[in-house]
DNA sequence: CAGTATCCAAATAGATACTG
DNA sequence: CAGTATCTATTTGGATACTG
C-alpha cells in the first residue's frame, strides 16, 4: 500500500527530530527532571523549584508537556483549588535518557563556551 | 572557597540545558546521526544526505557543531578543494544518547500530533 | 492558589542570489 | 566543490499587569 515513495511509518529521523524538538524547549528538561525528583507538585510549588520562570511561560510549557503526553494535570477540588502536575509513564521513561544527557554533557561538553 | 551561594561547578541542570539546547537545534541531531552512520563526508555529500537543508543553514550548523567540539573540519588540498566533516570522540559518544532518544520516541511519542 | 492577556525582543530558520 | 551575503518569516521566550 501507499503507491509513491512515502514511508508507511515514521522514520527514525523524524522520531529523533520530534524528541529533540520537545526536549530542546528551554524549560522542558528541567521541568521533567524536577517532577522526576519530587513527584507531583502544584503550580506555584513547581514555579518555586524552577527559578526564573514566569507564570506565562510555565503555564505554556506545562500545556505542551501535557499535549505530548508526558505530564498529567490533576485538579483537586478544594478551596482554594489545587492543581497537581506529575509525570505519565512516558515522562518517567525519559529518566535514563536525561541522565545520559547529563553524563554526556559532563564528560564531553567544555565548561567554557 | 567562594563566599556567596554561587555553585563552584556547573550544576547538572545547567549541563542538561546546554546539552538539550545543542541537540534541540533543528538539524544537529540528524547531522550527527548521519556522520555516525557514514563517517567523514564532504559538504555537498552531507547536504545530499540531509534533504531540505540549504547551504547557509548547513554551513551554520556545521560551525556550531565545530564550536561545541563535536565535529572536525578537515581541508584536503586538492583541486577543487575538498572539505571533510567527521565526528570527534565527543560527537561519537552521543551515539547511545541519540539511540535512546529514538527508542524513547518510538515507544512513547504518539505519531498523531 | 492557579492561572490569562498584552505587548515586545531575541533567536532560529529559510529563500534566493552570488563567489573563489 | 564549498561556501558567503541579504533579506524575511516564524518561533520562542520574557516583562508586566490582571482575574477567579
Amino acid at each position: 500500500m501507499n503507491g509513491r515513495g512515502e514511508p508507511a511509518v515514521e522514520s527514525d529521523g523524524q522520531r529523533l527530530r520530534r524528541a529533540t524538538e520537545l526536549l530542546g524547549k528551554k524549560w522542558h528538561p528541567v521541568l521533567i527532571r524536577t517532577l522526576l525528583a519530587e513527584g507531583a507538585l502544584g503550580f506555584n510549588e513547581l514555579k518555586r523549584h524552577i527559578d526564573g520562570i514566569s507564570d506565562k511561560v510555565l503555564s505554556e510549557a506545562l500545556e505542551e508537556l501535557q499535549d505530548a503526553g508526558l505530564v498529567v494535570r490533576d485538579v483537586v477540588e478544594d478551596k482554594p483549588v489545587r492543581v497537581n502536575y506529575s509525570l505519565t509513564p512516558a515522562g518517567e521513561a525519559l529518566e535514563p535518557v536525561i541522565e545520559g544527557l547529563v553524563t554526556w554533557s559532563r564528560e564531553h561538553l567544555s565548561e567554557t563556551d
